[in-house]
RNA sequence: GGGGGCGUAGAUCAAUUGGUUAGAUCAUCGACCUGUCACGUCGAAGGUUGCCGGUUCGAGCCCGGUCGUCCCCG
């Protein structure tokens, strides 16, 4: 994986670059909509290249519980299994540690409801399951959501995992905080964070020295060309930190100074109401100017629209989000007039098109009472327009960010 | 004409021997969703129990009448 700047703003850190992978270009500031099982949700391979997209991201653990990083290898790794040929990325299961976890026990999300939610999803009681994740210095413990079976991952795993699937950009196991941990717990979160690190960088050590070997022996031509993509895998080293200053300093300094192919920055960036903006904001103006300037910076799990201006003006290259995609599969359209629930009755006669100025097929060839109807009569043909449709959105979103760079506008 | 069953939220149904402010599900309305356990979560509104009368401390439940509806027999 190679990266490099090809325009920097002079009005604030955003940059433009161009990421070269084993599966084509990827260039930044970019989007990558979330394929957690080796599928957008509703969408196919194809569309998501029409939309214009260079990369999705997957997820290590679901596709290890399911179909399993064997039988991916076997099909020819994960671009060829999903019949994608272009960026894939793979987040660690560093995320589910919290999700599974915390996330459940705490009944809270990455970002904490606002005050005006009297109430937040109840995972667990839904399932009847609690504290089925336990962490320990040499990984994670956890049980099957799918079957209740015993399951493991560590740093090594999770970077052998990612290799097998042949993601072209993996990710470092982490342990992202719970936004209501208190300062100790944070703390401690981020130091295992970043001591699995250095196992994760000598793990994928171990793979590159035996792929030069390998690449040396001329017999294995079919070898030679697995070992070079792995080679070529750009590994992110993770900051974590959550809400602190200090923390999220210590551990950017930290994190930066490492051998990685880029960054992530993850965990909690504090509540999301009020003064939200300016807390995912403050956490980027303490990491960002600590990261190294030529390699690129991933904000995991981020965004709301109004998130990205702010987070490409900080220097963010990269972002994944499940926003766009979950929202359209629960009846909300994405537009340039802001957020509409298209099952909603006031919409069940309206001939427009959900937004009067986009261009993607959805918006083009149907009205918004045809996709009310589908939402209310539960066809899962309205939840894939509305997915293309939001996705379309995003691109388009983020493709007009690069072009105000470009043009010195931002 | 005679006999019987059933009438409870917009819909389909609950409600111990008559016993507090008659429940559930779906639909409706509102809010939410940030590295997906997610076609999900939370909340609100909505009923003079067909109508009239009676018994009782107390009736959705018992009694009489009436209206509607369905079934059976003439």
């Amino acid at each position: 994986m190679k990266f490099e700047i090809t325009k920097k703003s002079k009005k604030s850190e955003a940059r433009l670059g161009i990421i070269e992978t084993a599966h084509g270009e990827l260039h930044t500031p970019a989007f990558f909509p979330v394929a957690t099982k080796a599928t957008i949700k509703t969408l196919t391979s194809q569309d998501i290249k029409e939309i214009g997209f260079e990369g999705i991201l997957a997820n290590t653990y679901h596709l290890h519980l399911q179909p399993g990083e064997k039988t991916i290898k076997k099909m020819g790794g994960l671009h060829k299994f999903m019949n994608w040929n272009g960026v894939v990325a793979t987040d660690s299961g560093g995320f589910q540690v919290f999700s599974l976890g915390a996330g459940i026990t705490h009944k809270t999300s990455k970002i904490p409801a606002n005050s005006k939610t009297k109430s937040v999803p109840k995972l667990a009681d839904r399932h009847g399951l609690t504290h089925f994740v336990k962490i320990a210095e040499e990984g994670v413990y956890f049980k099957s959501h799918l079957d209740g079976s015993p399951q493991f991952l560590s740093p090594e795993s999770s970077i052998k995992i990612q290799q097998d699937l042949g993601a072209d950009i993996i990710f470092a196991f982490d342990q992202p905080s719970s936004p209501l941990d208190n300062l100790e717990k944070t703390k401690e979160a981020m130091e295992r964070t970043h001591r699995w690190a250095t196992r994760c960088l000598q793990q994928r050590e171990l793979k590159v020295q035996s792929a030069k070997l390998k690449v040396s022996e001329p017999a294995s031509a079919p070898r030679q060309a697995q070992g070079y993509g792995v080679a070529k895998q750009g590994l992110f080293g993770i900051v974590q930190g959550g809400k602190y200053e200090k923390l999220r300093k210590q551990s950017a300094k930290f994190i930066g100074a490492m051998n990685f192919n880029g960054f992530g920055i993850g965990g909690s960036f504090g509540s999301s109401y009020g003064d939200s903006k300016t807390n995912l904001i403050k956490v980027l103006s303490w990491v960002m100017p600590l990261l190294p300037q030529e390699k690129p910076r991933h904000l995991l799990g981020i965004g709301h629209l109004d998130d990205l201006i702010p987070a490409i003006k900080a220097g963010v290259d990269l972002f994944d989000c499940v926003y766009p995609t979950r929202m359209a599969r629960h009846n909300v359209a994405i537009t340039s007039l802001g957020n509409i629930d298209i099952s909603k009755t006031i919409f069940s006669q309206d001939k427009k098109p959900l937004d009067p100025k986009c261009n993607c097929p959805t918006c083009q060839n149907y009205t918004k009472a045809y996709l009310c109807h589908l939402f209310k009569a539960g066809e899962t043909t309205g939840q894939r327009l509305l997915t293309y449709h939001n996705l379309w959105f995003f691109k388009q979103f983020v493709d007009s960010i690069r072009q105000k760079i470009e043009s010195n506008k931002i």
